[in-house]
DNA sequence: TAGCTGACTCCAT
DNA sequence: AATGGAGCCAGCT
């Protein structure tokens, strides 16, 4: 199977996300320039290769949706996991909530277009 | 090719 | 804050 391009361009966005920090998927497509495609990168992140992409992890534990909530219900391994990652770099969650306001990644746009040049 | 589906968003209530 | 509905778009069958 052949790999997505959009697929690559959204997995490197998501790796500039730095630790203790958070960003929606709608960000991440807008970033990773492909604006209106959100639920791509919800696509993208559900086939983040077990080893990483270009010998680097991919921290899709780190996106979470614009209601600023986990998108996986509660009971759902996948929210446990992702919730716990979280809290292991300080962010808190309560409730599956994160306060955007204050975990919220707002990088500097003219540093992200030149990392994501190469 | 046509539908269906969803790790989404926005807006009204 | 929670819920429901419409809009959205591309990958997948």
């Amino acid at each position: 199977m052949t790999i997505n391009p959009h697929y690559a361009r959204i997995w490197q966005t998501v790796q500039l996300i730095p630790p203790g920090k958070v960003a929606c998927y709608g960000q991440i497509a807008d970033l990773a320039g492909l604006p209106g495609r959100a639920r791509l990168v919800g696509k993208a992140l559900g086939k983040v290769p077990e080893e990483g992409w270009k010998n680097q992890p991919v921290p899709w534990f780190r996106v979470i949706n614009a209601a600023g909530k986990i998108s996986f219900s509660e009971a759902s391994e996948h929210f446990i996991q992702q919730k716990q990652l979280l809290q292991d770099e300080q962010v808190v969650v309560l409730g599956g909530r994160i306060k955007l306001k204050e975990f919220q990644w707002q990088p500097d746009l003219a540093e992200l277009l030149f990392q994501l040049e190469f």
